[in-house]
Parts: structure tokens; C-alpha cells; sequence
RNA sequence: GCCUUGGUGGUGAAAUGGUAGACACGAGGGACUUAAAAUCCCUUGGCCCGAAACGGCCGUAUGGGUUCGAGUCCCAUCCGAGGCACCA
């Protein structure tokens, strides 16, 4: 019986489905194991090899697990909502959903041709709404939360309701947009609008206005995230700054949250590296300096990390879109600030992103009053202060300050140095270090002294606090779109209003096309009857986020329609101990799943607070693109090596005609109609192939399907290759040159099983040399797995085939063991195998074979080695080794031991004449 | 500019501070075969000596350092990848 993968794979994968074997049930007297990855968007495009890359490292993981007495969770599905189906539903007309529906069939058939594990009957698709009802019920939770800073966690918004009735504004402390103050008196006197609004500064989801990424072209605001240099992330339309009224998540209020927990979790240092800088605490004072317009004045708040400078503060800068800056425009230069706000107004995001080296600017006339030196310093407004951090004003130190260096020189301001000896003529001095100067009580001391000093003075004489700042914003979490989760809120008297949980799901509507309306509003107001008990209905949809940041949750308990996840399956599978994906989502997804689940960690729907333990990044597969050269005015083409003989125009030629850069000319000739009688010229009988290493795209020709590698080498060696190619962090380059060797490999393991059609298992005693290739690869393999060191683990495998196969072992207790350890790598031809061997139950079932050191040492024997006449240590060399040997090492050693004096030599290695390992205790 | 990474044969890559290049691809040579496929064996970092060797020298981006011993640790430089970028 030759090794049939078709076959084998064909009829095992039937059986895993039919027998439901890897489906998941909770049983609290076993311990578990969650093993995740990022769901995919189902795209037009399908799966290319690059896809299953995390998939497979997972599924082996989770065989591994299982092998080992796990009782493991994984799951698959799908994040169906998104730009490209209802970017095609508008062109087609097609609704989102057909087309949505046809890709996930597809991705499914691809997927399961792999051999993976997952418990399908846990499948999740966003767009479903049992599923999305759960996004929408998140969001009303939010709607109805607010985050207490004493508590430091979410609290339903009625204690906030009562607080405000009895005392007002005062004694609370909660994370708010805007400072704001009121007594009871005046809260109970407010209009039902009114409250409304005010509520909003406190709502975890919220509503308010801000300045928000506007893409013209894809008619909708995004995320920060969703922004790459002025450009979308998906399509690359330019996007602008507009100030919009929008759903908003508190994400902010997190934020020290956030940066804390990253230190528990079990995440590369590069990935929480990223998200501290996302996250990006900095901390500083806020200073109170006055500010003195047309003889009116106004307290300004600026925000600085250096307050130990502030003796060097020369002038002081507005940001444009700051609220004070018309308050601080002084008459004599209304028409100057005015005409440099329409300037900022007008540049797009992009313009401004290209042009942050060009300084602009304006004097707004006002004077600001230094509280230290009671010095008066001009008021600038310039682009360079961003509204949306710190407190959208700050005082400038050009000399020791980069971005003030440079605007004082373009305007002409004083530069005025507070380091001793510092040169500030070229550049400003910005490194926190040297003895302070022109700095009144500060003077002589250190810089790193002054920076303390300098705070507490501040403090002490109230002129300012101490503030820890962060860069992370709330999330803007509406979208103009159709092909998204409607929100749960209705306009009652305009008044923005949650649905009763009951009510959900609220499903999204049929509307005739998928645009805007010619009113400019979002495509749901096309739909009939968009309202609730007679109120007009919320209108946009929430984004692509939103229903990947609890979907990990939603497997543990997918059917449940009482709740997000009930608290038994909660308390059994906890989060998710392995999560593979890409870094791409470093700043979105994973910044906002970690924020969801530690909310409703904080209303006591979950009990842990972090959603991924582990997390692992699997780098992305490369294309190989290859290239064919065409004699420019002919159609003849020249091979690789021969092309500089000759003017030749590059041609990228589909990869899955080329095979080790040889072109199959037959398939060359047929692949296009253009190329049917072409002629080739050819170096040593062949043409070879030029090639590049690109993004895999269709446009390249690159692109290759994990369909036609199992079908022309099976899904096992798909898999194994897919591990073989390199560690799964790395990015690399797909190159079918190498698949050959693991092939190679899966046929070979196959004839240690049979003779042709003899099977060649049979009873008896395992040799010790037999036993030894086995149990090194058992202990090797157990410990590169956990390492998530596959290709290493395949190599033992290659090393310990070839062993066997010289030995000619066809021992059962070593071959069936070898069947388990391959499982996870391949394991449609050790399920085959297994059976062979008599098995009913599945491979998937048996357990891990134990390791044995005691067959791998080797023969060694004990000799003393002394020096100075005293007996030191003792050395253990092989038996084999001839006495002159013997003698030669144990004087090497000798010498060693020398350098290393009295420690204990535990061990040592030695080659003759040279020390190869010392071992010191 | 800042942060995080990485730099080893023709290629993908291995090496708890201890014989660098395991394993695989490719290449070259050979066996089996009418032939091919498949399979198996040998060689394969560079240079040198030699009839042969279990011979010698040089080699992990570059230059220093620590160590009995450095691909691995430390410092500086160069190059690549990823992220952030007026965040005061």
C-alpha cells in the first residue's frame, strides 16, 4: 500500500466531522486549555498560503495540549462585517450579506481541507445577529456606565445620577471630557436635554463632538488605527480633520489600566512595547500661567513635563482648534489669527503630516504672565500644539525644547538658556542633564534634581499640580456605513436613548441601495420605518472592532441567548491562554478587546481581567514572484542567465507554472492566449526563471493556494512544510523549492509502517538503540513545542525517521508512540496509521508518550582528575575511548582547572587535546 | 529623530557562554534501472598541505572589550525590518 494522502485526508476529515471529535464540552475535572486565533475577514480573495501559517502553529499547539491531558477550546469563525463586501454591495447591488455568506462557504471548504481541529459547532460570524446582540447589549452596558476613579473601575451611571442630585459635581471623581461644575440645585433645574448632554462627559459610551478622521471618499469617520500617514488603512483615501458629533468609547479613562496589566501578560516585548507607546503615559504639571488680553484676564492651564525649565520660558503657544484661542485673540490681531485658522483649517491631514517641518504661526496679541518670575511673555498660536493632548496649550522653552527651538527662530523670539554652558546657537539642548543656570532657587543644581524640585515648588505654592497625561483617545466608535452593528438607541425628543435589553437584537434593515442618502446621511436612513415605538432610530453603525473585541468570550458559550457568556462557562474556560495572530492589530483590536473585557470585567461579567494570557505574533508569508523575459518585439523569450545578451522586457509569470524556477513551457504556452506559440531559448535544456521577493498579490502572479498544495502533496505536508520553512515569528518568503524535503519525509515515515503492501508492525522488545532515537525525540519534541520551536521539533522528527529506518526497527512499541508524537504536525497520516495499528478510537485521544532519559544517556565511565596532587573532580568520558585518549583529556582538564580554581567542576566535555565544556556549580 | 528588533554557507535555517553551520533545499558525483520516476550512498563555508589522515589556517556585518573559552555578554559603528512621529 503506497502512501495515499488524497485518500487518507479525504476520508479522515470525513470521519473527525462525522464523529465530532474535536468538539469542545466543559468538564471541571479536567484542567483546560484555550487556544485561539484572530478570526479572519472572509475576503472575495479566499485563503493564500500565507493565511494558515498562524492557524497550523495553533493547531499544533492544540493537539499538542490535548495529547497531553488537556481538555482544550478551539474555536473558528468569522468577522464578517466590513468595508469590502459593502464597498462591492454598492457597486453590485449585491447585499453585503450574499456575498458575505459565499466567502465564509469558501473560506470554510479551504479551511477544512487542512485538517484542523476546531470545534465547528462553536462557529461565530459577527454579522449573525444572535451574535451581534451581544455587541449591541456591551455597548448598552457602556451607554449606562460611567468610570469612578475612587472605585477605579466602571460603575452603573445611576450612582453618578444620585450623586449629582444630592451634591452635585462636588466630591465626585470620575473620568470626564471636560472639567465641569454644578451643585444639586442647578442639576435638578436642568432640562431633559440638558441632563442629557451632561451625562454624556461622563458615559463610558458616549456621544460628543470632536475632531474626527473624515474619509471624503468612503464617506465615513475611522478610528486613529484605522489611519496610516493621512491615508485609510483600507483603500488609502486621504482623510481630514472635521470637528463631528459621534459615538464615542472612554477608552481614555483605561488608560492607566491598560499600561499596568501589560506587565502580567505573556506577550513579546517589541508588541507591549507598541502599546505603551500608544498608550503613552508621560508624566508632568500643569501650571497656571495668566493670560492678559485687551487688558482682560484669563487663567490659561498648560501641561509640560519640564517644569524645571520653566525659568527659560520665552513665550507661550495656542494650539488652533483650542477653545481659548479666540478668548485670547486680542482685537489688534483678530484679522491676522483669522486668517491663519482658515489656513490650518483647510489643509488636509495629509498636508499636515507632509509638512510638520515647515513652522507656522500667529501672535495672538495677548500676554501671558510667567507665575515663578511674574515675567510677561507673547502668546503664539501655531499648529504645532495639538488641542487634543495635554491641555491644547503650553509654555515654550526654545532653548532646550526642539520644536519651540525652531518656531523661536523662525519668529524671532528669544532663546534663552537655563543650563550651564550648554550651546544652543545650532540646536536646542534637550537632554535632562547638566547644573542649572539663570533659574533663580533652581541654580547649580543637576538637572534630574531640578525636575523634582522644581514640581514640588509648584505645588507648594499652588501655582500648578502634578498630572499624569496619556496619549490614548477615546474611540470613536460610529461609522456611516451599512454593513455594521445599528446601535441600540433611538431619539426620543431628540433626546438619544437606549433600547430595553429585551429589544435586542436590533437588526439591521433592508434599505434599496447601500450609498448615503443625497442628504448626506448614512445609508440606514434609507431603510423604512427606522424608528422604535415611533422615534427615528440611531443611523450609523458601530465599526469593525466592535464585534471582534468580545468574540473570544462569545466561544465559550455561543448559544446561549440569556447572556454574553454564562458565568459556569466563564468560570471554567477563564480567557484565552494562546492567542496567534498578526502584529498588525497591535493597536487596534488588541488595545480594544483588552478595554472591553476589562470593563465587563468591572460589571462582574467575567472574572478575569485580562482577555489573552499568552500571545503569540506569526510573522507573514511572503511572495516569491517569478519572471519570464520576453525578446522586446517578439515573442520569444530568453532564459535568466542568458537575458543580458538581448533587450528584454520583464514579465511576472504566474508562480504555479514554475517549479524550482524551471518554467513548465507547456503550461507557459497555455496560460495565455498571447503566449501560445511562444518560443523560448533556453540555458542547459530549461527555462529558468529570474524571481523577486514580494508581497503575495494577485497582480504578481504570486500568489499560491493552499488548495493546490494539498492536492499536489497533501494537507500534512502542507502543514509540516508551512512549520519547516522557519521559527513561525519571522516573516519569509513562500518558496515551493524546499516542500520536496518534508514530502520526502511523510513518505519515508509511511515505509517504516509498510512494505508495499506487508505491514510491517510487529510485537516484541525494542532495541536500546531503537529506544534511544525514540525518547530523544520525545523529549525533544515536548520541549520545542512548548517553545513554539516547530522546525527544530521537525528536524528531531527527520533525524529520528532516519535512525529507524537504518536500524530497520519495525518494533510496535516504538512505531506506535512515533504515530502520537507526529499527530499534531500530520495528522491525517497518523490517524491512518494509528488505526492500522489496530486502534478504534482516534489519534486525537491518545496520550503523549512519557519520556525516558535513562535510554539516552550514553555509555560513560567515571575517571578522578586531581591537581596539586589533590583529587578535585571527576570526569565522565565515554567508554569507548582509548586509554592515550583517557590520558591526553584528564591533562587538559587538569589545566582547566587551574583558571577556574577552587569552584566545582559539575561537568565537562572534552575533545582530544581540547576542553570542549566546563560546567561550574 | 525616537522605540523595538535582526545581520551566520548558494538558499531556508540550527546552536542553556563550550567541537559553528544540526535538519532541509539546491548543486556535484555515484548505485539500482533498457530508460525515466522513485529510492539509496558519498561530497558540499573558504583557503592551504598532502599518497592519506582522526593535518593546518581563516571564518557568525565591522572595530574594540569581558572570559580559560564569545555567533551568544558589554561598548561603539554600519546596514536591514517593524512601529511611533509635532504628545510639550
Amino acid at each position: 500500500m503506497d502512501y495515499n494522502f488524497r485518500e487518507i485526508e479525504r476520508k479522515w476529515q470525513a470521519r473527525w466531522a462525522a464523529d465530532h471529535t474535536f468538539k469542545a464540552v466543559e468538564d471541571p475535572s479536567r484542567p483546560k486549555y484555550y487556544v485561539l486565533d484572530m478570526f479572519p475577514y472572509p475576503s472575495g480573495a479566499g485563503l493564500h498560503v500565507g493565511h494558515p501559517l498562524g492557524y497550523i502553529a495553533s493547531d499544533i499547539f492544540s493537539r499538542y495540549k490535548r495529547l497531553k491531558g488537556f481538555n482544550v477550546l478551539h474555536p473558528m469563525g468569522y468577522d464578517a462585517f466590513g468595508l469590502p463586501a459593502e464597498q462591492y454591495a454598492i457597486q453590485t447591488g449585491q447585499h453585503p450579506e450574499k456575498t458575505t455568506t459565499e466567502n465564509v462557504a469558501r473560506y470554510r471548504r479551504q479551511l477544512d481541507r487542512i485538517g484542523f481541529s476546531y470545534d465547528w459547532s462553536r462557529e461565530v460570524r459577527t454579522c449573525d445577529p444572535a451574535y451581534y446582540k451581544w455587541t449591541q447589549w456591551a455597548f448598552l452596558k457602556m451607554f449606562g456606565s460611567y468610570y469612578d476613579l475612587d472605585a477605579d473601575k466602571a460603575l452603573p451611571i445611576e450612582r453618578l445620577i444620585a450623586a449629582f442630585e444630592q451634591n452635585g459635581t462636588e466630591g465626585v471623581r470620575a473620568a470626564c471630557g471636560e472639567e465641569m461644575h454644578f451643585t444639586a440645585a442647578e442639576w435638578k433645574a436642568m432640562s431633559p436635554e440638558r441632563r442629557s448632554k451632561v451625562l454624556m462627559n461622563w458615559r463610558i459610551a458616549y456621544q460628543g463632538e470632536t475632531a474626527v478622521n473624515w474619509c471624503p471618499v468612503l464617506g465615513t469617520v475611522l478610528a486613529n488605527d484605522e489611519v496610516k500617514d493621512g491615508l485609510s488603512v483600507r483603500g488609502g483615501h486621504p482623510v481630514e480633520q472635521k470637528m463631528m458629533t459621534q459615538w464615542q468609547l472612554r477608552v481614555s479613562a483605561y488608560a492607566g489600566r491598560l499600561l499596568e496589566s501589560l506587565e502580567s501578560l505573556d506577550w513579546t516585548d517589541s508588541l507591549k512595547e507598541m502599546q505603551r507607546n500608544w498608550i503613552g503615559r508621560s508624566q508632568g504639571t500643569e501650571v497656571t500661567f495668566e493670560v492678559e488680553t485687551d487688558g482682560v484676564k484669563t487663567p490659561v492651564v498648560i501641561f509640560t513635563t519640564r517644569v524645571d525649565t520653566i525659568f527659560g520660558v520665552t513665550f507661550m503657544v495656542l494650539a488652533p482648534e483650542s477653545p481659548l484661542t479666540p478668548l485670547l485673540t486680542a482685537k489688534g490681531q483678530k484679522a491676522a489669527v483669522e486668517e491663519y485658522l482658515a489656513y490650518v483649517k483647510k489643509k488636509t491631514e495629509r498636508e499636515r503630516i507632509a509638512e510638520t517641518k515647515t513652522v507656522t504661526g500667529v501672535f495672538s496679541g495677548s500676554y501671558g504672565i510667567n507665575p515663578l518670575t511674574g515675567e510677561k511673555v507673547p502668546v503664539w498660536i501655531s499648529e504645532y500644539v495639538l488641542a487634543g493632548y495635554g491641555t491644547g496649550a503650553i509654555m515654550a522653552v526654545p532653548a532646550h525644547d526642539s520644536r519651540d527651538y525652531a518656531f523661536a527662530r523662525k519668529f524671532g523670539l528669544e532663546i534663552r538658556p537655563i543650563i550651564a554652558g550648554c550651546d544652543v546657537s545650532e540646536a536646542s539642548f534637550d537632554a535632562k542633564e547638566g547644573k542649572m543656570c539663570n533659574s533663580g532657587f533652581l541654580d547649580g543644581m543637576d538637572v534630574k534634581d531640578a525636575i523634582e524640585a522644581a514640581k514640588d515648588y509648584v505645588e507648594a505654592k499652588g501655582l500648578g499640580r502634578r498630572k499624569v497625561n496619556y496619549r490614548l483617545r477615546d474611540a470613536i466608535f460610529s461609522r456611516q456605513r451599512y454593513w455594521g452593528e445599528p446601535f441600540p438607541i433611538y431619539y426620543k425628543d431628540g433626546i438619544p436613548t437606549p433600547l430595553p435589553e429585551e429589544a435586542l437584537p436590533l437588526t439591521l434593515p433592508e434599505v434599496d441601495e447601500y450609498k448615503p442618502t443625497e442628504a448626506g446621511e448614512p445609508p440606514l436612513a434609507r431603510a423604512k420605518d427606522w424608528t422604535y415605538e415611533g422615534w427615528p432610530l440611531e443611523t450609523s453603525t458601530m465599526p469593525g472592532f466592535a464585534g471582534s473585541s468580545a468574540y473570544y468570550l462569545r466561544y465559550m458559550d455561543p448559544h446561549n441567548d440569556k447572556a454574553l457568556v454564562s458565568p459556569e462557562a466563564d468560570a471554567y474556560w477563564r480567557s484565552v491562554d494562546l492567542y496567534i495572530g498578526g502584529t498588525e492589530h497591535a493597536t487596534g483590536h488588541l488595545i480594544y478587546s483588552r478595554f472591553w473585557n476589562k470593563f465587563l470585567y468591572d460589571l462582574g461579567y467575567v472574572c478575569e481581567d485580562e482577555p489573552f494570557r499568552k500571545l503569540v505574533n506569526q510573522g507573514m508569508i511572503q511572495g516569491r514572484s517569478n519572471f519570464v523575459y520576453r525578446v522586446v518585439g517578439t515573442n520569444t523569450f530568453v532564459s535568466v542567465g542568458l537575458k543580458d545578451g538581448y533587450k528584454t522586457q520583464e514579465i511576472h509569470v504566474d508562480v504555479n507554472i514554475v517549479r524550482g524556477d524551471r518554467l513548465d513551457l507547456d503550461a507557459f504556452r497555455a496560460w495565455r492566449p498571447e503566449f501560445a506559440d511562444a518560443e523560448f531559448i533556453l540555458e542547459d535544456g530549461a527555462y529558468i526563471c529570474g524571481w523577486a521577493i514580494e508581497k503575495m498579490s494577485k497582480s504578481m502572479f504570486n500568489v499560491v493556494n493552499p488548495d493546490e498544495v494539498c492536492d499536489n502533496y497533501g494537507a500534512d505536508t502542507l502543514r509540516l512544510y508551512e512549520m519547516f520553512l522557519g521559527p513561525i515569528e519571522q516573516s519569509k518568503p513562500w518558496d515551493t523549492k524546499g516542500i520536496d524535503g518534508v514530502s520526502r519525509f511523510l513518505r519515508k515515515f509511511w515505509r517504516l509502517f509498510y512494505d508495499g503492501d506487508r505491514f510491517l508492525p510487529e510485537e516484541g522488545e525494542a532495541s536500546p538503540a531503537e529506544l534511544k532515537a525514540l525518547h530523544r525525540l520525545i523529549g525533544k519534541e515536548q520541549e520545542d513545542i512548548e517553545a513554539f520551536s516547530y522546525n527544530t521539533t521537525i528536524s528531531a522528527f527527520m533525524i529520528a525517521v532516519s535512525e529507524l529506518t537504518e536500524l530497520k526497527c519495525c518494533k510496535r512499541a516504538v512505531l506506535e508512540p512515533l504515530v502520537v508524537l507526529l499527530s499534531p504536525f500530520a495528522p491525517h497520516i497518523a490517524e491512518e496509521l494509528w488505526h492500522a495499528l489496530g486502534h478504534e478510537s482516534s489519534v486525537a485521544d491518545a496520550s503523549f508518550p512519557a519520556y525516558n532519559a535513562a535510554y539516552t544517556v550514553e555509555d560513560k565511565v567515571t575517571y578522578p582528575v586531581s591537581f596539586n596532587g589533590k583529587l578535585r573532580f571527576t570526569v565522565d568520558l565515554p567508554k569507548s575511548m582509548a586509554p592515550a585518549e583517557v590520558e591526553a583529556h584528564v591533562r587538559a582538564l587538569e589545566q582547566t582547572a587551574r583558571y577556574v580554581g577552587e569552584q566545582h567542576i559539575v561537568k565537562m566535555i572534552v575533545v582530544p587535546g581540547r576542553i570542549v565544556n566546563v560546567v561550574v556549580k
